[in-house]
DNA sequence: TCCATTTAGTTCGCGTTGTAGACTAAATAT
DNA sequence: ATATTTAGTCTACAACGCGAACTAAATGGA
């Protein structure tokens, strides 16, 4: 439904506009601010002053124009004030970071673990335990901590995470069981990790990440805003179906993406080799077999990447998680197949990219989103 | 980038959503709008004083409450003042028709003629015949007409449309060779026909409209809005991949749906029968070839339906165009793939629907579009 | 019948907000 | 030096929504 303005939302809105304009312009006189943003220049004034009060935002010296006329004074995100925390239970590992407003990272940790089969209650608690780390951390550097993102492997729902089929869970309560003294936005991995990639990747505004894990997962990144889907639940691509004959799925479909590229099926094919990392060591000794075992996984990635664009118009993909390191075996086939596929439907196929960001999307993602919301309204932190 | 609210913006803002609460909820009085929308009973007055005076809102007379307290005075959209216009070409009719504020369809015109091949200015020519007489008829009626849509089949970029394969036109400045005094929308047939859907069918806020011609198209609302996806490309669902090794398609790919489940492809396999009509007269007598290729057309269907409900997280498809006839015939097959491929993912296989509303939803959305324009910001048609 | 009660809608003074334009500040060009 | 240009602030002002008081119109109970 569409909300109402009053005079309290109007000011809110317009100091998250201000903000999110550095944020996305970086370092602006008061003047370009008012320019771009459309406001006044008393009212940006206005704006500045009481954000740069709050300790949101800080004057970072003259900018020097060279130009006649007095030279403005820059505005920039201050990161000495607010932050926000990012968390990611993966299959091997925990991972938690600290953000500031500025979105610099303050303090990262992680912890490789295999966590299949285990109790989520445990596996949380570990997790609570890196993360009160990074909150005392951030009390040490004089930083608020805004809220919370955990990342999940699996589809979500209200603070639920309904499936994790490489963790072996179902319908856990991550958000209570993580138990922080921060609000806490629960996530699904995927479509955090394309957020991560969205404002700390090379990703533009416009893009689908692409999450290769034992499932494969899809955030779709829209115009520089996530796409959820009607519940949330969008992003499911590791059951496009790449040949409808194909062998059956755990879904209880058959011939779904995850049967041929999924992480069990590349490494069942490359000869049942064990781990991501062996098979890498294999590819870069031309193993033929692994190269071959690529191969194949590339062309059903090229054929449901066909169907995605097709449906949702895109110019750019991003393969991340397992993708990323297999980047130079996938690439070129898949390429192949889309080029070969989409000639006529568009001038150009879309853009391949390998994450830059690794296993960290997901975690910058997470508390990338708290910080947007702080940006988008800063009210919270605004004295009175 | 984020707008920032001015006193203007805000008060235009506020009228959107009372009027928007009108649509919603029917007629209302001013205290229960005022509950609604979250504005106070002073505010919500004026502002519906203000609709009243420009003759976009009327009252209704009073609502029997028959509970204690002075019963209220309801308010209605009104459709005396404000119209829209809804044009459409397709392959073989053109159409347009006139919707009042009040979403009351005042006027049709419908004139069958084939258009494959023909220029687009002479096409268009006449489709501009048909919208003068329903702009004249608006006249008469006292309606101003804000503004008009026009919906063709085909992808659609800033007024041009880029390529109509079922008329074989490329690059047609549409908006410019109708040449209404008024302002035109240009927007894709499917997604125009999934808008009215929406708004005059029994689509629900989140569904996904499929339009069978000769290509397949699909329009995608969320949340009871449109999804346009990143250049307002999005729905291409005619070359979503059914079988990699299919048969060749114009589109330079193979085993697209389109040629599984395309006007052509059905007719073809149904034993070369030349039109829809002649198809569906031998439906109904059981032909069994017809039958056969229905249901091959309706599993490839339920493939590509399988692989866009598991990405974008849908529980509803309209299944229009063509299909909408034939909905007898495709529902059950398209069902079963369904349901034997969502089982274990999602609870309940989506719901599947036929169109209700026939040749008449592409302008009815495309006249509604506009018609919700006026209704989001009515300060157009304020006095002053 | 009368009056308390309840709900609808209007009126009016108030506080908050952004705006426009005058004004001050600080640079360059001549 | 002085004019010019641009940045930023200050102040009077108007628009808006808010809230409380008020009027209007119904029901229900004595």
């Amino acid at each position: 439904m569409t909300l109402p303005v009053r005079h309290d939302s109007m000011r809110a809105r317009n100091l998250g506009v201000v903000l999110d304009a550095v944020r996305r312009g970086g370092p602006q006189t008061r003047a370009a601010l008012a320019e771009r943003t459309g406001l006044t220049k008393s009212t940006v004034s206005k704006l500045a002053g009481d954000l740069i009060e709050a300790g949101m935002l800080a004057e970072s010296g003259p900018a020097r124009a060279g130009e006649r006329g007095r030279p403005g004074v820059e505005v920039v995100l201050s990161g000495d004030r607010v932050a926000a925390l990012g968390c990611e239970v993966n299959v091997d590992y925990l991972a938690v970071c600290l953000l500031d407003l500025a979105q610099r990272v303050r303090f990262t940790r992680r912890r490789g673990q295999d966590n299949r089969g285990k109790p989520a209650k445990r596996v949380l608690a570990q997790l609570r335990t890196l993360a009160v780390e990074a909150m005392a951390e951030a009390r040490r550097l004089g930083l608020d901590v805004a809220g919370a993102g955990l990342a999940v492997s699996g589809p979500v729902a209200d603070g639920v995470l309904l499936t994790a089929p490489n963790l072996g869970w179902r319908d856990v309560g991550a958000v209570d069981l993580l138990g922080l003294p921060v609000e806490t936005t629960l996530g699904n991995e995927a479509s955090l990790a394309a957020l991560g990639e969205l404002w700390f990747g090379a990703g533009g505004q416009d893009f689908l990440y692409v999450s290769g894990e034992i499932g494969i997962g899809a955030g779709l990144v829209v115009g520089g805003e996530l796409f959820h889907g009607t519940r949330g639940l969008a992003g499911e691509l590791g059951h496009v179906v790449v040949s409808p004959d194909g062998p059956r799925c755990r879904c209880g479909g058959a011939g779904c993406l995850e049967t041929a590229a999924g992480q069990e099926a590349i490494l069942t094919a490359a000869g049942d080799v064990a781990t991501v990392a062996e098979l890498l060591a294999r590819l870069e000794n031309d193993d033929e077999l692994a190269v071959k075992a690529c191969g194949e996984a590339a062309r059903a990635l090229g054929i449901a990447l066909t169907s995605t664009v097709n449906l949702l118009d895109l110019d750019r993909v991003v393969l991340g998680g397992i993708y990323a390191p297999l980047f130079g075996w996938l690439a070129p086939p898949i390429e192949r197949v889309l080029a070969d596929r989409l000639v006529k439907l568009r001038s150009t196929p879309p853009t391949l990219t390998a994450s830059q960001l690794g296993g960290q999307a997901a975690t910058l993602g997470a508390a990338g989103l708290v910080v947007h919301q702080v940006l988008a309204d800063p009210t919270r932190f605004l004295p009175r």
